[in-house]
RNA sequence: GGAGGUGUAGCGUAGCGGUUUAACGCGCCGGCCUGUCAAGCCGGAGAUCGCGGGUUCAAAUCCCGUCUCCUCCGCCA
């Protein structure tokens, strides 16, 4: 059994003593990180959430005070009463910062004793994210998770603070919703009251905060959790957070101005600037140049089109590619032409991933031109091609022939893969573009019908709501992205204010009266009663987290995140529970 | 659903058919040590080599299956 902290008040946080404090005496509370015994003198680091502090026990404090420093263990709870004195000279310690003080011990308690850790508490380890993850408690206790933390905090008290000011008010809206069509796989929760119905948890706000935008409450965001039954990546957990926002009576520059304010104070807790004006960015274009619709816009190696200069060519597989309505493109891996073989495999196989059939190359290298495919193309098509591509010796030209969309999947990930391998991104650059001019619709060849590229309720742009009924692939959406790095912070949308023109939106997605009315019927009817111009935009917050963060794991930013299989090593969810539960619910496991 | 990688003391790794009684670093335990802060020196404990099966005189090591964690494709309006 640990002492108990009694009459004890901290009076200061381990990473807060300083000179100023010199000579004065001070109540602190942490863990032990460190004990250095050296016979005759004792040194501790005590850490709290704040950072470390050296307290020193010396035998001239009292021989029991000193037994009781000797039997300090790693991560044991304490508090300690002390003074603090300046180091002499040489003691200094620049690494920490409270390097200039130690806290001379005359009381110690121990709070509570503690198992050797499973885990190393200090910031570089090694150690396997399954074990980090089943001790998340003493993995969050290292220094750069607690500032990940700390950076959460600040990035979503900043968000409540300048929404408030801009006229924004927090509402929560329900976690236990409906299930509607649409998007991704909802998490099912039964009613036990009304069996064998099921609420869904929300993947987004969305509907909720444009109903708001009906009731007239004009701003509206929240911090807003979401949840989304599919795979997990590097970048993706199945609950995550949203800032979450919506707006009446503007239009989208009035959303990118509210926005980029936001980022600009959010991204300077992390000392990144925004630019003056964020540029903007076509999706056609964005999908041409980079082959992504959020691009990463810090190095070039921009993808070209070549489908005119080799439309004619012998080379069937390109010329055929073009007469099929295929595109060839290329990118230039500059000073790659003496990449291994082995190495441009690599990229082969990389492309075929995104479904491209082929890669193929040609190496400028200095004692003339490599390439299996030189043989089929004449001088002039060669010739065109490095033109095109900017190409001068020592470069690597990649092509790939296929559909547009596979071209731009396969490019636009192999520009990536080149650049990262190559470190040819360079550090702490951050570019930021909006892209403009989605698709209202994509077409879905599994369910051969189109599918809303953003969602269903985003407005389309005026000029091509005429084209709905002729030609819905040609829409464009009032919608945009805000990307950064390659990553996407955030999208939105101007909305659908109109009840006509959002059951048309609907029809074209192949939605049956039966089904709007059933799934949407009360949004429609609540677009009767007056329904503002409105609009809005969500932010990852995880993702705005790993950037300002520097992190490239989404798990690093959350408290308690989930496995790739999405269980938790902690608590080891989701697990089964009790027949009688099932029961009540009216649920019967099929096995 | 698919592809790849991974798994050896508490943690990170080495060993990749037989000189291994499974090694090293960190951590842990004990001793010495009055200025360390990656303390130092001496000593010690600690491992069913993910799990199951197979091949072999012999398996951590080779083969098959399976599970875990990670990365990616599909999926994520």
């Amino acid at each position: 059994m640990g002492e108990t902290i009694k009459d004890l008040t901290r009076t200061h946080r381990c990473g807060e003593v300083s000179l100023a404090d010199a000579q004065n005496k001070v109540t602190i509370m942490g863990w032990v990180q460190k004990r250095r015994d050296h016979g005759g003198v004792i040194f501790t680091d005590i850490r709290d959430r704040s950072g470390i502090v050296q307290v020193v026990f010396n035998p001239e404090q009292g021989s029991k005070l000193f037994e009781k420093a000797d039997t300090l263990r790693s991560e044991y709870v304490v508090a300690i009463v002390g003074e603090v004195e300046a180091r002499p000279e040489g003691n200094i310690n620049p690494e920490i910062a409270t390097g200039e003080i130690e806290i001379k011990a005359e009381e110690l308690r121990i709070l509570d004793q503690a198992k050797t850790p499973p885990i190393q508490i200090e910031d570089d380890i090694d150690t396997g994210e399954d074990v980090r993850l089943k001790y998340r408690y003493l993995d969050l206790r290292r220094p750069k998770m607690t500032k990940l933390m700390q950076l959460r905090h600040q990035i979503t008290k900043t968000t409540r603070d300048y929404l408030s000011e801009k006229g924004f008010l927090e509402i929560e809206t329900p976690i236990l919703t409906k299930s509607t069509p649409e998007g991704a796989r909802d998490y099912l929760v039964p009613s036990r009251i009304n069996q064998g119905h099921f609420f869904a948890l929300p993947q987004s706000p969305q509907i909720f905060k444009q109903l708001l935008m009906v009731s007239g409450l004009d701003r509206y965001f929240q911090i807003a959790r979401c949840f989304r039954d599919e795979d997990l990546r590097a970048n993706r957990q199945p609950e995550f957070t949203q800032i979450d926002m919506e707006l009446s009576f503007v239009n989208k520059e009035d959303i990118f101005a509210i926005t980029e304010g936001l980022m600009q104070e959010i991204f300077a807790l992390a000392d990144i600037d925004l630019p003056e004006q964020i540029e903007w960015l076509s999706y056609q274009e964005a999908m041409a140049r980079f082959g992504s619709d959020k691009p990463d816009l810090r190095f070039g190696m921009e993808l070209k089109d070549l489908s005119a200069v080799v439309a004619e060519s012998d080379f069937n597989i390109f010329s055929g590619t073009v007469k099929n309505g295929g595109q060839v493109k290329g990118i230039n891996f500059k000073g790659g032409a003496d990449s291994a073989r082995s190495v441009i495999d690599g990229f082969e196989d990389y492309v075929k991933l995104f479904k491209a059939k082929g890669l193929a190359w040609i190496a400028l290298k200095e004692e003339g031109l490599k390439s299996p495919i030189a043989k089929f193309l004449s001088d002039s098509e060669l010739a065109a091609i490095q033109q095109e591509l900017d190409a001068e010796p020592g470069d690597l030209l990649l092509l790939v022939a296929d559909k547009p969309k596979v071209v731009a999947a396969a490019l636009g990930n192999l520009r990536l893969k080149i650049a990262h391998e190559n470190d040819l991104i360079p550090v702490e650059s951050y570019k930021f573009a909006w892209i403009v001019d989605f698709p209202l619709f994509e077409y879905n060849e599994d369910e051969d019908r189109f599918v809303a590229k953003h969602h269903p309720f985003t407005a389309p742009v005026e000029e091509d709501i005429e084209l709905l009924d002729s030609d819905p692939a040609a829409v464009r959406a009032d919608a945009y992205d805000l990307v950064l790095n390659g990553e996407e912070l955030g999208g939105g949308s101007i909305r659908i204010n109109n009840r006509a023109l959002q059951e048309k939106v609907f029809s074209a997605l192949a939605l049956t009266p039966e089904e709007q009315q059933d799934k949407f019927g009360f949004m429609l009817e609540a677009f009767e009663y007056g329904t503002p111009p409105h609009g809005g935009i969500a932010f990852g917050l995880d993702r705005l987290m790993m950037i300002t963060g520097r992190t490239d794991s989404i798990r690093d930013v959350i408290a308690f995140p989930k496995t790739q299989r999405a269980t938790s090593p902690l608590t080891d969810a989701p697990s089964q529970v009790a027949e009688k539960q099932l029961h009540e619910l009216g649920i019967s496991i099929r096995s």
